[in-house]
RNA sequence: GCUGCUGUAGCUCAGUGGUAGAGCGCGUCCUUGGUAAGGACGAGGUCAUGGGUUCAAAUCCCAUCAGCAGCUCCA
């Protein structure tokens, strides 16, 4: 009598033996079909292993459905990849090799270091491991037991591992498969013929422990699925995510432009890119107007007493353009006999003159609110500013728009009073949900960061953090979004509430931010008069709901895969003559729709009408209007939409107005499918 | 910043020690064609930069600069 309990509770009886197969025939010949493998008390075992007689087990069956089955086989393809490694290269040191998001990995540390070469051998060596259909099979070792295997292996990451990081477990596992034993909490797969199809991705560095003063090891990214069919849809997947690169189509469309002779991580916009830029500046500016925002200008550099009084000098120099020294102070040191060193030295202890080429606006603001006596009246004060600054980004961090070393924050300060505090927030928060919801992203998350309470590094009284980070949650509640609270995360001048997106490739970027500061105001010694004819500290706000004006237009490249909706795009349509005749009609009707206030142009080439289109939509131009002889006879336009296709001959008016409604409306419209 | 890979025509790329190629784009001409590529001819390259090895370097070596992937970092 075998007797099998399910997850759901339930029990099952059989008279005679039955194996895992079995059981899943008897609940559906579905669940048979798709069923991979089975898990006893948590244990994998195979389709046609005989379940034990007698006392009841607790039987799973796994299928592709399971969350966890994926995860399982990929990491048991991790432990083949890195047996097939250890084969090829001798001496190989293992660190780890975890699943993660579309794949696995697995650390190691090569005499010679591997390459992209080495993967056709890689893979055959796997392919071999799993054609020899070994079981993993898991060993239990006490702890110094655990110790002295990892030593006989000559595994150093391993043995470091267990004196350190598995400090506390007195019993580890180890899987063996053939030759290979690793340290593993498991669980495997029964059979590494459960391993479908799997790709060797690509090899990158990476620090032991992600500690940068730790050695450097090779981390070996692939990436397995139960069928080649579900690998080779991956593979596409990735493919085409990389022709939505913001970096691919901004330079197929024209949209920026980084040049060498300029630098790193500075940003050249083109004039089309310009024009999006500006429209979505305009855009804003429109919703600061209502929200009672003063826009103020401010020069792009500032004395280095400035960012000596905000702290920032000589604290974050490193991740600043180096100042601007002052001549006449730089040939008085020079007189002095000081040399190169010795400059060095003094700009390390912030004991120089000169200037700094701004990395954030808040001190100017600062001095602007500073400038004039203010009154509890006057709060809140809302000092906004499309303000480019520059930070030195290490070099191995910078690309496309997403990361740059010259920046424009849609950025304004807010100085308010403890009671203005929450609605302000909320204030910020609208104008984050405004832009978000023009553009149709939904798919953003956000982050609450609160203080991490066992650390003594906030200034400010924690009352007024209580406080602060009640209304952070307040206004984060408004977006009606769930968000996360990450206690730590708060910056040590303020609690704050990010907005963060993923790119094509699945990296994370911020881009919003909301910042309540106590720090500035006190550095700055700002005030105001309150209605007790006393004088009080202001809290600031620091806001950017864009975030960038570069990183913003790189996720919104990607997010609409460069077709903007028609408010937007540069160039919102385009007059196509079917034939020369018909380019004087043609003209006709482009200075008629410029003059209504649409960007279009023509597109007179003596080409075929078939070829015209190809280049239009392939520079994603919303709309197509070709004209030929029967639109001049009719006075329309035969308009091509470039989602829908052929549209039919519209009247130019009707054209036009359709033009504007969409252009009013801010429609953002995608592809159905 | 670190590790690895890459840098050839405006773009995408081929060329592996013997003096530079393709497709697209661009220009001229032909073609006058109604919804995703009509045809012909032509122009265009200090092979990223600077050193080195060699009779000879786009090709091999070193450095620098830049790009890509990942790691680390991001007030």
């Amino acid at each position: 009598m075998t007797t099998v309990k399910l997850p759901d509770g339930s029990l099952k009886e059989f008279d005679s033996a039955v194996s895992v197969k079995d059981v899943a025939k008897s609940i559906g010949s579905r669940l048979a079909k798709d069923a991979l493998w089975g898990e006893i008390d948590l244990q994998p075992v195979e389709l046609d292993y005989e379940i034990p007689q007698g006392e009841p087990v607790n039987l799973k069956i796994i299928t592709k459905k399971d969350p966890n089955a994926l995860e399982t086989m990929r990491h048991s393809c991790a432990h083949v990849m890195a047996r097939a490694v250890m084969r090829i290269k001798p001496g190989v040191q293992l660190a780890f090799g975890p699943t993660i998001d579309g794949g696995f990995y697995y650390d190691v540390e090569c005499d010679e270091p591997l390459t992209e070469e080495d993967f056709p051998a890689i893979e055959k060596e796997m392919a071999k491991i799993i054609a020899l259909d070994e079981p993993f099979e898991r060993l239990d070792r006490p702890r110094a037991d655990a110790i002295q295997v990892c030593k006989d292996l000559k595994q150093d990451f391993k043995v470091e591992h267990i004196e350190t990081g598995l400090a506390d477990d007195d019993s580890l596992s180890f899987y063996q498969q053939g030759e290979f034993l690793d340290l593993c909490r498991g669980p495997h797969i029964p059979s590494p013929r459960r391993i479908g199809a799997f790709k060797l991705l690509s090899i990158a560095g990476a620090y032991w422990k992600g500690d940068q003063s730790r050695e450097q090891l090779q981390r070996l990214y692939a990436t397995a699925f139960f069928t080649q069919a579900e690998l080779d849809a991956h593979l596409e997947l990735l493919e085409e995510a990389k022709k939505r690169d913001h970096r691919v189509l901004g330079k197929r469309l024209g949209l920026f432009h980084i040049d060498e002779m300029v630098g790193q991580g500075l940003v050249l916009w083109t004039p089309k890119g310009s024009f999006v830029r500006q429209k979505l500046q305009d855009f804003i500016s429109e919703h600061l107007q209502r929200q009672g925002y003063d826009q103020v200008f401010t020069p792009h550099i500032g004395k280095l007493d400035l960012y000596k009084t905000s702290g920032h000098f000589p604290y974050y120099q490193d991740s600043q353009y180096t100042p601007l020294v002052d001549r006449e102070y730089l040939s008085q040191l020079a007189e002095e006999g000081c040399t190169c060193g010795e400059l060095s030295n003094l700009m390390n202890e912030g004991e120089i003159e000169g200037y700094l080429l701004k990395p954030m606006n808040c001190p100017h603001h600062i001095r602007l609110f500073a400038s004039e006596q203010r009154s509890y009246r006057d709060l809140p004060v809302r000092l906004s500013e499309f303000g480019t600054v520059y930070r030195w980004e290490q070099s191995g961090e910078i690309g496309g728009l997403t990361r740059v070393r010259g920046f424009t924050q849609d950025d304004a300060h807010l100085f308010v009073t403890q009671e203005q505090l929450g609605q302000e927030l909320i204030g910020c928060i609208e104008l984050v949900k405004i832009i978000f919801g023009a553009m149709g992203m939904e798919d953003y998350t956000v982050r609450v960061g609160l203080r991490d309470p066992d650390s003594s590094k906030y200034v400010g009284d924690p009352a007024n953090w209580d406080l602060a980070e009640q209304a952070c949650r307040e206004a984060a509640q408004t977006l009606g979004k769930d968000f996360s609270e990450d206690p730590g995360e708060a910056a040590f001048y303020g609690p704050k509430i990010d907005f963060v997106v993923k790119d094509c490739i699945g990296r994370k970027w911020q881009l919003g931010t909301v910042q309540v500061d106590y720090n500035l105001p006190e550095r700055f010694g700002l005030e105001y008069i309150g209605s007790d004819n006393k004088p009080h500290r202001p809290i600031m706000i620091h806001r950017a709901p864009f975030g960038s004006m570069e990183r913003f237009i790189g996720v919104l490249i990607e997010h609409f895969a460069g077709s903007f909706p028609l408010w937007l795009a540069p160039e919102q349509g385009r007059i196509l003559t079917v034939s020369d005749k018909s380019e004087e009609y043609g003209k006709r009707v482009e200075s008629q729709m410029r003059n209504a206030g649409i960007r279009v142009k023509g597109d007179y080439r003596s080409e075929k009408l078939g070829a015209k289109i190809r280049d239009g939509q392939l520079e994603m131009i919303p709309y197509m209007m070709i004209v030929g002889p029967r639109d001049a006879e009719n006075g329309t336009v035969s308009i091509r939409d470039r989602i829908d296709g052929d549209l039919g001959a519209i009247p130019v008016e009707e054209a036009i107005a359709k033009f504007q409604s969409e252009v009013a409306d801010k429609t953002v419209r995608r592809k159905s499918s």
